[in-house]
DNA sequence: GGTAGAATGCTAAAAAGTTAGCATTTTAGC
DNA sequence: GCTAAAATGCTAACTTTTTAGCATTCTACC
């Protein structure tokens, strides 16, 4: 399934030792979830940490008019739930199961135990928290500048995982649509700007692209940001540009 | 300064022991910065943690063409610069002091020394992070489904300082837009709006909101999220309405 | 108390995205 | 191979936002 977020942040059994995931899961108990059963509901407030074991899991909200915008998608040794534990906060999200899926549940009590005498597991924690967030600013700086065209661009490009040249995505238009926030109209008009400019070719159900490079080198062109600089009158202007990275 | 992100978010000087506060400032150099001067760039990658000793710091980007679209407003006591330390990261915005601020820096060795024997800091900084990043898919979920007139109510209602019933808020119309990531006309129609509905007063640099209790009420009857649900064919359906807390 | 610069107000055309359809193509399953 | 359902394609009217101006109002400071 298509993500905004894709790609930028590890796993959390990426970032403990295997022995802590151990630990981890001696504390859960297993719960299975149907296709689109629903996992936790916005303002949940039960406190605890919760990891895929497997299958995937997708977070969203629908708003009062029934639209409905994804957020992110969690796969297997992922986690989520994490600032009920340390910000007292509620759930952000709606999360239902995409697919069957079994979900770890781990109560308060018990993790904050072992998080008191593995200085790891913070470690982990907290690494991944700020992979999350640098992402999330990322890609809000994006919602805010880029038009649809790229942001199209952008989620094809960070969604391609063969590592062959050419590359076939498997999504359908109005999964895109909800994952950009935007209609299924709108998807179509950029995927079909897009393949007039050759760097897609559209299919049932999926999306080819011909060339990976060619596709990340029209994001690039397109993505610069410039630095900031305040002028002695105080108003604000750019003094150059300067390449992303 | 109106920020978007204000007032969800605790300080890490509100996270941590004094003592520790203390340790972390004997470990910094301090530096001085004009209003307008560059703190930070984007993409800077020297790691190192950042903490506002006084004044506050403006964090935002300019894009190629120009356009400015701030972030938010880092004030006394708070951080920034976490995720070059643990995740490796470039720095994601340009930070430029707004009035005179004095800045700690923290290069990452003797951080990381101080990290690896203070548990709690590891703790606040993770509370700290899970904290903005919940206000940040917040923010997201606003900024995909929330039309400009509601998401401009939302930052003048969170940007309320005062007690009293009648606020005013001192800011241009051109700080309110890029904090929106708008352009000032579109800014001046919601607030023209928002005036019409006597919900606000214009003044001259300056908004007042008669009764924050009726802006609060006019917002939250727009901003109710329903739950959501899967039907059994498979696509998705909205059962119910739900109040957002 | 006059005035320049800052801030706001206003306009109209163009661009981008949505809404609400219906038509066409593709595929899975009988 | 047929067929129903799913997915895509397409259209047109409508709404929102931007762009690019210029006019007006306010205020700090001389």
């Amino acid at each position: 399934m298509i993500d905004l977020l894709r790609a930028t942040s590890p796993s959390l059994a990426a970032l403990v030792a295997l022995s802590i995931m151990d630990e981890l899961r001696g504390l859960a108990s297993v719960m299975t979830y149907d296709d689109g059963q629903l996992v936790q509901q916005r303002g949940d407030a039960k406190p605890g940490l919760s990891i895929v074991k497997s299958g995937e899991v997708v977070a969203g909200n629908v708003g009062a008019d029934g639209s409905l915008i994804m957020t992110s998608v969690i796969e297997a040794d992922d986690c989520f739930g994490e600032f009920t534990l340390f910000a007292g906060l509620p759930r952000t999200h709606d999360i239902y199961s995409h697919g069957v899926s079994e979900i770890y549940q781990i109560p308060k009590a018990p993790f904050m135990k072992l998080f008191s005498i593995r200085p790891a597991l913070a470690e982990a924690l907290l690494t991944l928290a700020l992979h999350r967030n640098h992402a999330l600013l990322e890609y809000m700086d994006n919602l805010r500048r880029q038009p649809l065209l790229v942001r199209t661009a952008q989620i094809l490009s960070t969604n391609i995982r063969s590592n062959s040249e050419l590359a076939e995505i498997h999504c359908k238009q109005d999964q895109l649509a909800f994952s950009l926030g935007v209609t299924r109209v709108s998807v179509g008009k950029a995927l079909a700007t897009l393949q007039s400019d050759g760097l897609i070719e559209l299919g049932y159900g999926k999306i080819i692209v011909p060339s990976k490079t060619s596709l990340r080198r029209w994001l690039r062109e397109r993505t610069l940001l410039a630095p900031l600089t305040k002028n002695i009158r105080g108003t604000y202007e750019t003094i150059g540009r300067r390449d992303r990275r």
